[in-house]
DNA sequence: CTCGGTTCAGGAACCGATTCCAGATCAATG
DNA sequence: CATTGATCTGGAATCGGTTCCTGAACCGAG
């Protein structure tokens, strides 16, 4: 309700210089700011945001854009980012815009365009969809969290390479015949799920296992792996001994479908995750820890370096997920003495 | 960067006409008005948000206040707000503020203040916390998604009577030993989870039935309710026939758990939830469905006539959820004959 | 004592919209 | 034909801050 000139009035001074004491920008003696503050205090200013917005062409205000906010990894990197904000005393507005809702376009085309924000972080944006440019057009710093984007900097971890470890682990133990559970993603994981299922190709291939009728399309979800291992575990005969799911969710979907046919954890199948989910523990589940929160955090690092120089050039970091060992994969039967190399040593 | 004075400039009219033209507000004639729209498409004109605050002293923009985001209640909640708003052409700003955390403090004195928004949804509000009366304070409309408060519009599913039908459901069936899964929350859900408990407790009593050893701690969610289960359930002597859990994570996790324990269900076991969550049909999970995302645009809705009227009265919505029968519940062994009166019928 | 540089203060312009108000035009009415 | 009321327009005030700029006071150095 009140406003800067209440508080110079109240402490006796020149509105300009109520502002200097309180912004801290320019000279002001010792007595009269603390007599600011003083008033400032008993009138309980609160700096009105627009004015402020509008008068130094900053927001203090960072934009989201992700496709969900209802899957883990979007949930955890977004409260990450959210957190990091708040510490800087930013506000986080939300775009949450699935692509293929009519919502997205209209994102895209009114409130990007709006640039309420002083930057935008952009989760999950596939590259084959030509909404970049649109991005990098409203001329405002962009930070990518996965995602292609040569010229965004983008933070993400290093799929490919993840997969493969998750494989060689499982070749490791002395595992042969390996299917990899996910793939044919129709939502926005696409890009990343090629990659991991590419991982996982290279690390057969080089081993000179054949990657047999390997992945089963799936939802990215825990029911979606379920689904896709009540599949591919259905025949007993030409069953693998272990599998690579494309995430703990799907991981963990297939375990519960293995148990549910029969097939013991680990002893007749062995699985790996790649995240490090909430329930990787309760399913004692081996997976690849990559943490999407602290991702969020970097994000928002990248982009406030961004924002004080925007002639920084791009940067693009890659995270190498550690590999946590935990009981859902052993040697495959009859293999029980093989030596465990890679324990949970950090490749 | 072109401003509304170059639109004028351009449409060859006053900078007042144009804003009469393209806001729609007074009056312009038809021909200048066409010509202003004109001008303004050419320039692409967007209106600088701040400006329009300022001078109008609307935020075009709803802030959302949750504990969480990671949790599936709270992220549906939250995708059904922003689809809501989205349509209205306002934005989102999300404080997300774990009460836990050091952030929290922060998001109430600093953040709130601000006031950069029209009206507040505020999910999951515990009514301990003596938080109410500051949202009060900040003189704009305030919606809930669950949560105490009279002196704000509030928006919940009836928690009592769920757990209530629920135990109902198990009790027609025929079971009468049964236990509910959940309570002891020490986190934001600890009055849903106490009203459930209550509801669970009350069926039990006007069936004549004792809430045995009822409810166990556990953290809300699938590994709190596995861990849950697997100490309610440990011991083959006393050990009930069916369960309610305080949620659908939570008896997804004692269905794995049972199931670990070679319990079957529902031969053995019976178990039913409240949320019909996306897990509930791959465990063909008996459930009374709450749908949080409609819950999310209800609360816009509510919140625009309180924003259009402020002088409107609070409000308090109390859905019923509906019941889903599926195959995680039957007759407790030996009493397959019972015939099943309640059905999918929705009470 | 004067000069130059630093510190301090406040008036005024400005950010980019909306809106009040006064004046002009125009059609309809008595 | 004069009057009224509705329609149309643009200049100016306003929202609530920040910042430029000018001027005064103060300091130590020459």
């Amino acid at each position: 309700m009140s406003g800067i000139s209440d508080v110079a009035k109240l402490a006796g001074v020149g509105k300009a210089t109520a502002s200097r004491a309180l912004t801290g920008r320019g000279y002001v003696s010792e007595p009269t700011k603390v007599r600011v503050e003083e008033a400032a205090r008993t009138l309980g200013y609160v700096p009105s945001t627009s004015a402020v917005s509008l008068a130094t062409g900053r927001t203090q205000n960072i934009g989201v854009l992700m496709p969900y906010v209802t899957r883990w990894f979007f949930a955890e990197v977004l409260e990450g980012i959210q957190a990091a904000l708040i510490e800087r005393g930013l506000d986080l507005t939300l775009y949450d815009a699935n692509p293929t809702s009519a919502g997205r376009r209209q994102i895209f085309e009114h409130y990007l365009a709006r640039k309420r924000f002083d930057g935008l972080i952009a989760v999950g944006l596939e590259p084959e969809l030509e909404e970049l440019p649109l991005l990098m057009a409203i001329g405002k710093p962009v930070v990518g969290v996965v995602g292609e984007g040569s010229e965004t900097s983008v933070i993400e971890i290093d799929d490919h390479n993840a997969a493969r470890r998750a494989t060689d682990h499982l070749i490791t133990l002395g595992h042969r015949r390996i299917a990899f559970v996910g793939g044919g993603a129709e939502d926005f994981w696409a890009h990343v799920d090629r990659r991991r299922l590419e991982g996982y190709r290279q690390a057969m291939a080089t081993a000179g296992l054949a990657h047999e009728a390997a992945h089963t399309p799936s939802r990215i979800s825990l029911p979606g792996g379920y689904a896709a291992a009540v599949d591919l575990l259905g025949t007993s005969e030409g069953r693998p001994t272990a599998v690579v799911a494309v995430c703990d969710e799907v991981a963990v979907g297939a375990i519960i479908a293995a148990r549910r046919l029969g097939i013991s954890v680990p002893a007749d199948l062995s699985v790996v995750g790649i995240d490090d989910h909430e329930y990787a523990e309760t399913f004692a589940l081996t997976t690849l820890e990559q943490k999407p929160r602290q991702q969020g955090v970097k994000a928002v690092e990248l982009l406030m370096s961004e924002i004080a120089d925007p002639s920084r050039p791009p940067v693009h970091i890659t995270l190498q997920p550690r590999l946590i060992v935990r009981a859902s994969t052993a040697p495959p039967r009859g293999m029980g003495s093989v030596i465990r190399t890679d324990s949970t040593f950090d490749a």
